[in-house]
DNA sequence: GAAATTAGTTGACCGCGGTCAATTTTAGAG
DNA sequence: CTCTAAAATTGACCGCGGTCAACTAATTTC
């Protein structure tokens, strides 16, 4: 599987790739049907279970890279001096995250590692996310009583927090960046005598 | 749904759960069958989906009854003075959620409210968690800069990162106690010059 | 180039959650 | 007690993810 050897199997993965972006592209990711997707590409369904760990493996590969794309982009940004600056740095992958409410549990269910020994595509994104914060907040004018590795972590704790909010019914007075400004400013900027 | 009227309807719904809680006590909660539940009781599949809404209803039934009784605990204790107290004040309750993949994906799954309107049994025990842990730090010698429920919605934030890490394959070195201390004492004791 | 090995593909089949028109049971009206 | 409307129950059926023994194509061996 990670060494394609033959030209075929490369062909039928990326055809099957590629058939389920199109789908996803068309009608989202929640509405992506295995067999809809087999059909589409012209294969036997047993194919693409040899391809792909079932349809959340499909899933994370989709996801995770759709994940890199936006990390690869906040990467790009200088550290952020403000709070505001650190959230709308972030804001296009939260963004994507809460799109879908399928979306947002595949990434839960996959923010850790799937299996062990071996790190999922998605949990992986989780890891970078923590470096490019941290990276970030080594050169922002936060609290430095702790690591920026450590600081980075609570930051994507209070993401996930202010993100499945987000889907709930109660809390929707708030918007999330408000609710986000709100978590980082007390976590990044405590006022308190020392 | 909500009236059961007739004591036949009562009876039902009792026996059903009564018979979900036996396979769950026997065999775990991933490992329950909507079928071995029916079959089980002696009713049609039909009836089940008739009292609850789904597979994931009843679960959320069973699950935060089983989340209430714990906070009941958590409610009897005194505020707790140091971080390490808390953490113990709130392990039942974390270990838990920890004990079953499957368990924690469902809390998950339905830690926001499930349905617009109307706010689920588990997303109802996230709130209740937060108003515990609310009125424990009003008495305890942390950071007062913000407000204690400011400060209990972060304690949660941080308690499911550490558990969502716990199933993570990378972190294995550190348990999970470990890691809520780093955490916790981060934000409940932040040493900055301010 | 034929035989033997390995890699890749196929589709009938299964498990299990969920639906719904038909049927039975119950509650209330006359 | 009977008739009727509402409530509860039934089970055949469906959708969809996933499996696996059989089959076909490619690769290696001699």
């Amino acid at each position: 599987m990670l060494k394609p050897i033959q030209d075929r199997t490369r062909a039928t993965r990326a055809k099957l790739i590629e058939t389920a972006q199109g789908i996803i592209a068309a009608k989202g990711y929640g509405a992506l049907r295995v067999e809809e997707v087999v059909q589409t590409a012209g294969v036997a369904k047993g194919t693409f279970f040899a391809h792909f760990a079932g349809k959340d493996g499909l899933m994370e590969l989709v996801i995770a890279a759709r994940l890199n794309t936006f990390l690869d982009e906040a990467e790009r940004w200088p550290a952020p001096q403000t709070i505001d600056d650190l959230i709308a740095h972030i804001m296009p992958l939260i963004q994507f995250m809460t799109t879908e409410r399928y979306v947002f549990d595949v990434i839960l269910r996959h923010s850790g590692a799937a299996a062990r020994e071996e790190i999922g595509p998605i949990a992986q994104t989780f890891t970078r996310q923590v470096d490019v914060v941290a990276r970030w907040l080594a050169d922002s004018p936060f609290r430095k009583d702790i690591s920026g590795h450590l600081l980075a972590e609570g930051v994507q704790a209070f993401l996930v927090q202010a993100m499945a909010l987000h889907f709930c019914a109660v809390s929707n007075s708030e918007t999330m960046e408000d609710r986000l400004l709100t978590y980082l400013d007390a976590w990044l900027n405590p006022r308190v005598a020392s």
